[in-house]
RNA sequence: GCGCCCGUAGCUCAGCUGGAUAGAGCAACGGACUUCUAAUCCGUAGGCCGCAGGUUCGAAUCCUGCCGGGCGUACCA
């Protein structure tokens, strides 16, 4: 609809030029805003005072050329005024709205695609958390995000890809073996101080324990550097086994789990190093080697192989995205924790190194997750073994109100997850709320196979029968959401949806209010027009509540 | 010190990339069940958009400087 207008604005302004009311022939593309204020009409544009410099006229002057060239062969518009300091506000005729129902129930799920990615290739990296614990809040917090993120994409044209990229190689690696090689020597009585910088978490005496229960393998016969090493590799299976567990029971699918330590395996990592010593993007100095970040906009150059000889994380992670960029991804997306935000630079700085545009790589920064319980902070120091771990909070509350609080807020904002709210089957809950209007819906969709009068013709949607201010109020929301997917899409940003979902639900539940849908002295073609239009709220909470990966109940 | 993010109603947050009288949820107060689910609805109240400048027809939004908070700043992972 806002096409429409913007060609009738477009055809006007130029009439109004050949006419030589305007002066220049400079017409800048419409943009139509809804008005927050239902007096300021359905939309409005502000063409006018864009156009009052290169005119070299009045906003107003410019307003009433345009108004004044207007053709409406179609009868679209029933009022246009000029408002304010040269807005044009349009109010439309109300039975337009109710095509958007009939366009609802045709495209049903596919109500909301687009084709702003246009195929283009494109990978979501996620969670990714090292195999050396389970998930807690603020991985959930991202597994939440980047597969919404990954849905949108997906919803607008985009080819996706979600990806879980496993540490399994290096340092903490080995540190987990330890840890649980000295656990089982614990348990076999040896008097050992656990030291400070191994895994302290209760998992670990588990694993340990399990081991030794289960007869797993007969590590007193091996020497201790192959009994850490098993216990490294035993424990990091064990837990990203885990891992996937609990990602599968918040709904979490990955296409491709991708290993790190394949990287070194296939000598990834040493061919990048050479790659980038050729090129001149790595050089030595004082033993190590750096990769030259700070002429590519990082703080300063990065150590990638330590006067040691080992590599740093930052060197795999270079010929992990090259990796990335060489599977054809046209735009590779990573949903980090917060506290990374330091290593964006120089992965960005890398990526251009590649020879990719910065701006085919995003990153997606999360920030962290208060864990409350009526009001009062959790703690959640891993030190203590304490933590809140995303199992236990998708136990307590379910894996719906977990994800749908996960994406009620911009990601970039701290995040009070109340256990106890989230668990209350109030209002004070919004992912009730918002599920409730599915439940309601589908309920009058099933009583109306029952109901005495014959629904099942047609109805035409130029004749206006859906007139009401909430029957209005309730199209209008509906038209708006394929334009919501596609800008939540374009800024990463699946809060919108819930947002979105939050404002659907009020129209719904103030219509419900108000109106009956099966009422038996009513006009026939009312009451079908009705449950055609709650047959489309019904999809369209359903569209939404899949991009967020939350399920929409039929009854509750 | 430097870098990034943030400062909007009592609380938690939106604000569509510059628009009209700044919004929503919760909490507070007052109403609404003979109705397809009251897990709902309607109304009232609540504001120097951190402060001060600048850009322009127009700023919560963009720029600069302060104030206040969070995070980052390893030859760690």
């Amino acid at each position: 609809m806002k096409d429409i207008l913007a060609q009738m604005i477009t055809r006007a302004a130029l009439k109004a030029h050949e006419q030589g009311i305007l002066p220049s022939d400079a017409i800048p593309q419409p943009s139509l805003d809804e008005p927050k204020q239902e007096s300021h009409g359905d939309f409005s544009t502000n063409i006018a005072m864009i156009m009052a410099k290169p005119q070299k006229m009045a906003p107003r002057k410019i307003a009433e050329a345009i108004v004044d060239n207007l053709e409406d062969p179609e009868n679209f518009l029933v009022q246009t005024e000029i408002a304010g300091p040269g807005f044009i506000n349009f109010h439309m005729r109300p039975s337009l709205w109710q095509r958007v129902v009939k366009n609802v129930l045709d495209k049903g799920p596919e109500f909301g695609r687009s084709q702003i990615g246009a195929g283009q290739k494109v990978q979501v990296e996620f969670v990714s958390a090292n195999p050396t614990g389970p998930l807690h809040v603020g991985h959930g917090r991202g597994a939440a995000v980047g597969d919404a993120v990954a849905s949108l994409l997906a919803m607008c044209g985009y080819e996706v890809e979600r990806e879980y990229y496993i540490n399994d190689s290096g340092r903490q690696i080995r540190t987990l073996g330890l840890s649980v090689w000295l656990r089982y020597c614990q348990l076999k009585g040896r008097e050992i101080d656990f030291p400070t910088d191994c895994y302290q978490g209760g998992y670990i005496r588990d694993l340990a324990l399990s081991i030794d229960s289960e007869k797993l393998a007969d590590l007193d016969s091996m020497a201790e550097e192959d009994a850490v090493l098993w216990c490294a590799r035993f424990a990091a299976n064990d837990i990203l086994d885990g891992i996937r567990q609990d990602l599968k029971d918040f709904g979490v699918i990955h296409d491709v789990w991708f290993s790190e330590q394949s990287l070194f395996d296939d000598s990834s990592v040493q061919k990048s190093l050479e790659f980038f010593e050729k090129s001149g993007d790595i050089y030595e100095k004082e033993g190590a080697k750096w990769f030259k970040t700070e002429a590519r906009g990082d703080e300063k150059d990065r150590v990638v192989v330590r006067n040691n000889g080992l590599t740093t994380y930052f060197a795999s992670d270079i010929a992990y995205h090259k990796n990335k960029f060489d599977r054809g991804f046209d735009r590779v997306i990573d949903v980090w924790g917060a506290d990374h935000h330091g290593y964006i630079a120089r992965m960005k700085a890398a990526v251009e190194a590649v020879g990719r545009s910065k701006e085919a790589f995003e990153v997606v920064l999360v920030k962290l997750v208060n864990l409350l319980r009526d009001g009062e902070p959790l703690a959640m120091t891993t030190r203590g073994g304490t933590f809140e771990t995303l199992s236990d909070v998708v136990n307590e509350v379910g894996a719906d109100a977990a994800r749908f609080i996960f994406l009620s807020r911009h990601y970039e904002s701290p995040l009070d997850f109340d256990l106890e709210l989230a668990k209350k089957q109030t209002s004070e809950n919004p992912v009730w709320y918002v599920q409730y209007v599915h439940a309601r819906t589908c309920s009058i969709v099933v009583k109306s196979a029952d109901f005495g009068v014959p629904l099942d013709f047609a109805w035409d949607p130029d004749q206006e029968i859906l007139k009401e201010i909430e029957e209005i109020r309730l199209m209008k929301a509906l038209a708006r959401y394929p334009e919501i997917v596609e800008n939540a899409a374009r800024s990463l940003e699946p809060h919108r949806i819930t947002f979105y979902l939050r404002e659907l639900a009020s129209a719904f539940h103030s219509f419900y209010h108000d109106h009956m849908v099966l009422k038996e002295d009513q006009a026939p073609v009312l009451t079908k027009a009705r449950l055609d239009l709650v047959t489309a709220v019904r999809q369209v909470i359903k569209n939404g509540l899949d991009l967020l990966g939350v399920s929409a109940p039929e009854s509750m």
